[in-house]
Order: C-alpha cells, then sequence, then structure tokens
RNA sequence: GGGCGCUUAGCUCAGUUGGUUCAGAGCACCUGCCUUACAAGCAGGGGGUCACAGGUUCGAGUCCUGUAGCGCCCACCA
C-alpha cells in the first residue's frame, strides 16, 4: 500500500504525471472506426503571447470537456498551435532590434527582416503552449500548428485564389483605417472606440468675391483643413441658400473651393456648414465622389503632414499641426469660438494611437456572399452558441457586414499572391508563383507587396489544421468538430468568419457548439492588462498552489458567460478542496490492507443505512454532474462534486464509518472500507476533468491491477446504483438528532471531551425504531454517554432540550446548564415556530389558495402546520417545565 | 442613436420548469475545539424588505411593464 504525505505538495506530481501521459501517448489521437470522434480546435493564442488568467478559464474549460469526452470512450482529438499574430509579432520584433542592435527593418530588408522574426521565434515565441502544458491541458501537441507554417499558408493561397477566381475578393481604392505606429491599413474590427473629451472649433470661412463675409464651419479635426475641397450645408437650409454655387478661398492655403449642397449634413449640428477633406474622412470620401470633388491626401504614413501643405506645416505632425493651425486661424482673426465636444475617437487596437482615415488602394473581400449561410447556420440551431444571447450580436453584425479589408502593409504574415506583369498589365491570383507571363510572355513579373490580416488565415483554422485542402482521413473523420470555447470579444473577429469560411470551403458548419466564457477582470472590475499591474502571472499562481487548485478554483467562480471578478485568493478555495480530498484519500487508504479489492461494492446484505445513504447520493450526484456539464454548467458541476465530498463524504460519511472500521468486525469493516473505496473511486473520476493530476494520483491508490491510468478510464454510470429513499430518510433523522445534540453542546459550551446523557422521546415507532438502530451513530458523532428513547420520557432535572419534528430531545448537563441561557434559547425557537405557523394559517385561510392551488401543494402545506404545531406544543411545554 | 447584460448577506457570487428548507455557498465575523484523515481543519452561531415602483397569479428572487444606477457591444453626425 502506498503511503501519502500529510499535505498534498502539487510540485512532487504534477509535472511527472504530464510526462507520464505524454510518454503513454494519451494526448494523441488518430481516426479510429471503432469510436466516434470528440474534437476541439484551440483558439491559437498569439506567438508572442503569455499565459493570462483569460487563457487559463479558456483553456481549463476546453480541458473539462476534452478529458470528459475521452474518459466517455470518444476518440478525443485537441488540437493546440499558435497565430502568427502579423502586427502584434512584426512589432515586437522590430521593437527587440531597435534595442538590442538600434537598427529598423528597412536596414535589413524585408527577405532578411522575415528571416530574424522566424529566428525569434523559435527562440521567444511558443512559450505560450510551454505554459499550456504546465497547466495539464490535454492537446494533442503532435498535432501542434502554426498559421503560417506550410499547410496552412497553402490552405490561405488556396482561398485567396477561390474568392480572387469568384470574384469575392476585389481591389479598391477606399478609405480605410490606417494605424500611424504601424503604418499598415486596419480592419473595422481592429479599431477601438473610446469616448474622448474633444473640442469643437468653428472657423470663418472667407466667402470668395464678398469682402467681410464669413461661411462659419464647424470642425474636431482643425488640421485637415489643409486638405479641404469643398464646404457642404444641407439643401433645405435657407440660411445658406445664396451662398450656394459661391465659393470659399481656403484661409492659410489660398485654394478656392466650391460650396456644395449635401443631404448629409445636419442642419442641427454646429453651424451646419461642414469643411469637406475627401481623403481624410469616410463620409467627405462619400460627399467629394458625388460632387466630383478633389482629393487631397495631405500626411504620410506617419500621420506627419506632406509636402502638399504650406511650408510652414510640412512635417508636423498632426496634433503639432492642429495647434498651428488653430493659433494661425486665429492670428487671423477668423477662430470664432471654440466648444467642449464628446466624441468617439477610433484606437488602433494594437498600437492603441488614434487611428487615420486614408484613402489608399487595397485588398477587400466581398462578405455578403459569404454571410447568408452562416447566419442560417446559426439560426436555425444547427449551431448552438451559449449563452444564446450572442445569436442577437452575431445575427446584428453579419446582417450589417461591411466588406473585409484583408491587406496589410507588413512584412510578417501570408503574402498576397496576386501577380502582375509589368509590361502588359497582366493581373492574376495563383496557386504557384509565375515565372513568366502566360500573355506576353514576359518575364517581368512583381508580386503584390502586402501580406493578409492575420485573421485570413485564423479563419480557416478547423479545416486547414487538418491538412485541407488535401483531402485525407483526418479531415473525414474530425471535420466537423464538437465544441469551439472562446471569448465574446473575439465573435466578429474569429467566430462569424469561421462559421463563413466552413460553409465556403468546406460546405459544412465548423463546429456544433460555442460556449462564450466570460472576461476576467480584477475585484475593482477592471480588464486585466499589463500596464494596470493587475493581472497575476498564472505560472506563480500554480508554483503557489497548484494547477489543479487554480483550474478547479477558477471553474468554481466561472458563471455561464458573465464577466468573473477574479482574485488570487479564491484560487484558496481551490487548494483547501484539493488538501481535503488529499486526506480524505489519506485515511481511506490507512485502512487498506491486502486483502482489500479496488473497485468492488460490498453485498447488499452488507450495507449499513449510512452505506446505502452515501451511494444513493453518489447516484443524485453523478446524475448531476452529467446534466450540468451537458449545459455546460461547469460552475455548476464543480459544486456538486466539493458539495458530495466535503459535506456528505468527508464531514458525514467518514465519521460514520470510523466505528466500523475501528471496530474488530472484519466483515463489518470490510463493508464500509469497500463502500467507501468505491465512492472515492467516482470522485477522483468526477473530478478528473478539473484536477487532472491530483486524482490521478490518487487514483493509483485505488484503482486495481489491471486498471488503466485515471485519464484513460472510464467515466462514472449510476448502473451499479440503486436509489435508496429510505436510507436518505433515515439518515437525514439521524443527522437532525446529531445537529440538535450538537447545537445543544455547544451553545452551552460543554467542552468536547465530557460525554453526556441523551434521553429521547416521542415521535412513532418507526421514528424509534430507526433511533435505536442507529443509536452508534450518535454517541459516536454527538458525544453521547447514555441513549435512552422512548415513546415517552421525563425531562431530567438539569437539562437542555430540543425537538425535532415529533421528538424530544433532552441533554441532561449536570453542572453546565444556564437556566437563563437555555430559556432564551427555548425562547427564540417557540418565536420562530410561531412565526413559520403564523405564515402558513396564513396561506390556508386564504380560501382561494385552498381552491386553487395544486392539491399536493396545499396538502403539504397542511403537513407541514401540523408538524410545526407538535414541535411547538413540545418546546412550550419544556419550556414550563424549565420556568419552574 | 440602437442592442445586450448586471443589481440577492460586509465582500465575491449561485439560485435551471413560479410551489417540498427557497432565501443559499465561499470568504469575512462571533463562540468552542490541536477529537489519532485534514488548523488549508472540526462543531456551532449571527447576518439579507432578493435595486426601486407597478402588474400577472392562490402564490414572484424567479414571469411582464416601467424607473434608477453600473458595465459592455454596435452605429459615418463634422
Amino acid at each position: 500500500m502506498k503511503e501519502l504525505s500529510k499535505t498534498y505538495d502539487p510540485k512532487k506530481v504534477e509535472d511527472a504525471w504530464f510526462t507520464h501521459w505524454e510518454t503513454e501517448g494519451y494526448f494523441h489521437s488518430e481516426p479510429s472506426n471503432k469510436k466516434a470522434p470528440f474534437c476541439v480546435m484551440i483558439p491559437p493564442p498569439n506567438v508572442t503571447g503569455m499565459l493570462t488568467m483569460g487563457h487559463v478559464l479558456n483553456n481549463t474549460l476546453q480541458d473539462v470537456l476534452v478529458r470528459k469526452a475521452r474518459m466517455q470512450g470518444f476518440e478525443t482529438m485537441w488540437l493546440p498551435g499558435t497565430d502568427h499574430a502579423g502586427i502584434a509579432t512584426q512589432a515586437r520584433v522590430e521593437k527587440h532590434i531597435r534595442e538590442t542592435e538600434n537598427k529598423t527593418r528597412h536596414d535589413f530588408g524585408r527577405e532578411k527582416f522575415v528571416e530574424r522574426i522566424w529566428d525569434w521565434k523559435d527562440q521567444y515565441g511558443g512559450m505560450i503552449i510551454r505554459q499550456l502544458r504546465k497547466l495539464g491541458v490535454s492537446c494533442d501537441w503532435e498535432r501542434e500548428r502554426f498559421t503560417l507554417d506550410e499547410g496552412l499558408s497553402k490552405a490561405v493561397r488556396e482561398v485567396f485564389v477561390q474568392l480572387y477566381e469568384k470574384v469575392l475578393i476585389y481591389k479598391g481604392k477606399r478609405i480605410i483605417n490606417w494605424c500611424p505606429v504601424s503604418h499598415t491599413a486596419l480592419s473595422d474590427e481592429e479599431v477601438i472606440h473610446q469616448e474622448k473629451n474633444g473640442k469643437l472649433w468653428h472657423f470663418k470661412y472667407p466667402v470668395k468675391g464678398e469682402d467681410g463675409r464669413y461661411l462659419v464651419i464647424a470642425t474636431t479635426r482643425p488640421e485637415t483643413m489643409l486638405g479641404d475641397t469643398a464646404v457642404a450645408v444641407n439643401p433645405k437650409d435657407d440660411r445658406y441658400t445664396d451662398l450656394v454655387g459661391k465659393s470659399i478661398l481656403l484661409p492659410l492655403v489660398g485654394r478656392e473651393i466650391p460650396i456644395v449642397q449635401d443631404d448629409y449634413v445636419d442642419m442641427a449640428f454646429g453651424t451646419g456648414a461642414v469643411k469637406i477633406t475627401p481623403a481624410h474622412d469616410p463620409n467627405d470620401y462619400e460627399i467629394g465622389l458625388r460632387h466630383d470633388l478633389e482629393f487631397i491626401n495631405i500626411m504620410n504614413e506617419d500621420a506627419s503632414m506632406n509636402e502638399v501643405v504650406p511650408e510652414k506645416y510640412k512635417g508636423m505632425d498632426r496634433y503639432e499641426c492642429r495647434k498651428a493651425v488653430v493659433a494661425d486661424l486665429d492670428a487671423l482673426g477668423l477662430l470664432d469660438k471654440i466648444e467642449d465636444h464628446i466624441h468617439k475617437v477610433g484606437y488602433s487596437e494594437r498600437a492603441n494611437v488614434p487611428v487615420e482615415a486614408r484613402l489608399s488602394e487595397q485588398w477587400f473581400v466581398k462578405m455578403e456572399p459569404l454571410a447568408k449561410p452562416a447566419l442560417e447556420a446559426v439560426n436555425s440551431g444547427k449551431i448552438k452558441f451559449n449563452p444564446e444571447r450572442w445569436v442577437k450580436t452575431y445575427n446584428h453584425w453579419l446582417e450589417n457586414i461591411r466588406d473585409w479589408c484583408i491587406s496589410r502593409q507588413l512584412w510578417w504574415g501570408h503574402r498576397i499572391p496576386v501577380f502582375t506583369c509589368t509590361d502588359c498589365g497582366w493581373e492574376s491570383a495563383e496557386r504557384e508563383d509565375p515565372t513568366i507571363c502566360p500573355v506576353c510572355g514576359s518575364k517581368r513579373i512583381k508580386q503584390d507587396s502586402d501580406v493578409l490580416d492575420t485573421w485570413f488565415s485564423s479563419w480557416l483554422w478547423p479545416f486547414s489544421t487538418l491538412g485541407w485542402p488535401e483531402s485525407n482521413e483526418d479531415l473525414k473523420y474530425y471535420y466537423p468538430t464538437n465544441d469551439l470555447v472562446t471569448a465574446p470579444d473575439i465573435i466578429f473577429f474569429w467566430v462569424a468568419r469561421m462559421i463563413m469560411a466552413g460553409y465556403e470551403f468546406m460546405g459544412e458548419l465548423p463546429f456544433k457548439n460555442v460556449y462564450f466564457t466570460g472576461l476576467i477582470r480584477d475585484m475593482q472590475g477592471r480588464k486585466m492588462s499589463k500596464s494596470l499591474g493587475n493581472s497575476p502571472d498564472p505560472l506563480e499562481v500554480i508554483d503557489q498552489y497548484g494547477a489543479d487548485a487554480l483550474r478547479y478554483g477558477m471553474m468554481l467562480i466561472a458563471p455561464k458567460g458573465h464577466d468573473i471578478l477574479f482574485d488570487t485568493s479564491q484560487i484558496e478555495l481551490g487548494r483547501n478542496f484539493m488538501n481535503k480530498l488529499w486526506n480524505a484519500s489519506r485515511f481511506v487508504l490507512m485502512n487498506v490492507d491486502e486483502s482489500t479489492q479496488m473497485g468492488i461494492l460490498p453485498d447488499d446484505a452488507d450495507l449499513e443505512t449510512a452505506d446505502k445513504w452515501i451511494l444513493a447520493k453518489l447516484k443524485s450526484t453523478i446524475e448531476s454532474v452529467d446534466k450540468n456539464l451537458g449545459e455546460y454548467r461547469f460552475n455548476d458541476a464543480a459544486k456538486d462534486i466539493y458539495d458530495f465530498t466535503w459535506n456528505n463524504f468527508c464531514d458525514w460519511y467518514i465519521e460514520l464509518i470510523k466505528s466500523r472500521l475501528y471496530g474488530d468486525d472484519a466483515r463489518k469493516k470490510n463493508a464500509a472500507l469497500h463502500t467507501a473505496i468505491y465512492v472515492l473511486r467516482n470522485i477522483v473520476k468526477l473530478l478528473h476533468p478539473y484536477a487532472p493530476f491530483i486524482t490521478e494520483e490518487i487514483w493509483q491508490s485505488v484503482k486495481a491491477d489491471e486498471e488503466k491510468d485515471i485519464m484513460v478510464s472510464d467515466w462514472p454510470t449510476t448502473d451499479a446504483l440503486k436509489p435508496s429513499a429510505n436510507a436518505v430518510k433515515e439518515m437525514g433523522l439521524v443527522m437532525d438528532v446529531i445537529t440538535a445534540i450538537r447545537t445543544i453542546r455547544s451553545e452551552m459550551t460543554v467542552p468536547p471531551s465530557k460525554k453526556a446523557d441523551v434521553l429521547i422521546g416521542g415521535g412513532s415507532v418507526e421514528t424509534r425504531s430507526i433511533l435505536q438502530t442507529q443509536a452508534e451513530y450518535m454517541s459516536a458523532l454527538a458525544k453521547v454517554k447514555d441513549l435512552s428513547i422512548a415513546e415517552s420520557v421525563d425531562k431530567p432535572e438539569l437539562s437542555s432540550s430540543a425537538v425535532v419534528g415529533d421528538l424530544e430531545i433532552f441533554v441532561s448537563l449536570e453542572g453546565l446548564i444556564d437556566i437563563d441561557k437555555e430559556k432564551e434559547r427555548l425562547e427564540k425557537e417557540i418565536a420562530s415556530f410561531e412565526g413559520r405557523i403564523k405564515g402558513i394559517k396564513g396561506k390556508l385561510n386564504n380560501e382561494n389558495f385552498v381552491s386553487r392551488a395544486p392539491e399536493n401543494v396545499v396538502q403539504h402545506e397542511r403537513n407541514k402546520l401540523a408538524n410545526y404545531e407538535e414541535s411547538l406544543a413540545l418546546l412550550k411545554e419544556n419550556y414550563g417545565k424549565l420556568a419552574k
């Protein structure tokens, strides 16, 4: 027999078990014709990433699903991997090179720089994968993929070509979101709108040919006036009717620009006159198109002013220029007024600086045709969202979907496979790099220099990782996958697009269920972030409490899809539970000897009420865990196991069997011990998906020799467990009596060492016989010396009393009873019963209740009333005896 | 401007089909215990008008309407 240490030390076992599982090949999956598949694709973390609490939550949830499925006999495959994260990774390496070598990417050139990123990736990247392993997650590590690896790159290229050929990918000159730090275009989803306190500047624009007459415009972006090519008013605005057709002499620039009419202009906002900068604002761009205006780009890639602006402003940063323009207009007497103004400013998701609207040529995916099947799949219920409310968000986005800007002016990523001939202008997207132009035969062929948005590879993840576009066994077997677990903040970036890609390229849904997690916040409700320093390092938490404690604690506080306020102290709960389980196991194992058989249930004839009771509780626990996990109620299932283990098994059952274990009757001892082992085996199995390490460790001591490791064992069933209503009822009674005695003892501060005589009177013959049978339990658990049970008993002179239903209980407390305390106790009890009785009487006196409520409900109230009244009578009687 | 969510004990939160202890858990607090599995523990206890106002119902923490506060998402008002 294996001796367990007194406190559980996760450090001693966790790494060893992980290595063992990996060596045994438990993580790996291959298509099987005997088993049904269960497949989960990890949301690939950024290759630059470090493990956060968000990852802990997300990956533990997946591991719970996966480990349970594996135990249930599915051929289970959880595919891990990382995302190349274009902007983030490139920026990281650029920073690294700037800091270590004081160089920029341009010092290297494209090819060399990309090589440097690969070097960096090999050296520092994928840290998060190693960290995930510390968490114990059971991914198929042999199948790890990277969005920029060869296979996935091939899938990306195939998809691009297909969409290009269907003209669902096109190149267009548009106003896009431009990040002035990363120097690239961004998609709409990569822009975060933040509310800011800004100003609304009112400028006087001189009307040409009308000396001293001005048109006052209002703007939040003074610096862009250098690129103004019109002023617009609403056609219905009669304040300005006479100005239409006239023009403005643009101050500081001297350009003559027209005054135009456009419905877009809101007469009620500002002055009703708007400056139009078609190259720097999406609305102005539309107006520019409608009125055939000039498009003047006044900025460089870094949002500094370019050479088309007047000399003075050239090279200025946009905000520096803003100050200068305002000052200069003021000096000219053209600043009318400045108002405070709250407005939304778009920030670059990655670089956290305001984005610039920029007119440029980019590649787009036409989304509307892809959205249709994706909408249908979710709304028909083929794909289920948990919680369901995210369907609305999903629908809203897809119903108003806009084309996806997929080109990025970066070097790190999948290069756009579009080639043009410099001689004849031929252009095409190609699966293989062409060497000569198929039209004119020229060898002067250029590939587009941009790369694709990172999400353009992520949206293929559920099938590109399985080898698509090659057809193969993996793809046939594992696709469509089962569950996707992800945070709701990437519902547009990723979830919706994966569904679209699934239907477009595979003709089928990519997964059947989506579980949206909550966001992890700190106790003040703030998002966890590096800059706030409020994000605990999961590895430190693991070091302190163990991976199981972290995982289990996290699951226990992770309600269904709500944000989570996280504090490390909450993990203590998990740690305490692991230790409790450890010690319960230790206790059971201390009683094991060579004759003990693991995994058998004793003969029915040998089972005592307590055994039947714990087995009945186990049965309902297994059922509840199954039900809750089936509904993605991870926290409820975790709580089921906790309550059963701690409250039923440890606090009651183990205490109840001690006398048998310590006694001489081998048969009784065996029944108790084997029941305890049976229950414990089921507990560790139920808990294994949540806490894989400790359960594997304990399992080794309670498994039969021929049994496999717990990770690949069978999920608990209730097949061998019979419900036992009698045992539950009987134990309930015994536990109530024990608690009543304990309460008296505690309230009278009887020292635990002191045993007391107890008299129990009243009740039915049946009740008394139950108590008589279980007398030993009461003696042991309530520290009773002599116990007498009779139909009627006389209250001992110096005693304290309690009432349990129609039973009265006297605890004889010579020398310890405090009459005043006892009086107070009973008065409180009496008041409590009187209150309850009053409530029920009120109900039963209500004619409507009696006539309209279901019979069983009414009957239940009547029973309750009768019971309470009986209890009250006994209480009053005893109180009367006390008073005299 | 639309949409979603939250409000239950001092704190963090459960509460699934309206009705069996449905007013709960953990932490914190109070009392007593190093009782040979566990002080990361054991036994007992105090503590809440379920945000507010209406409504439906025999019956509402639970369903409906409205209000307030907080939070999030989406949207081109300069």
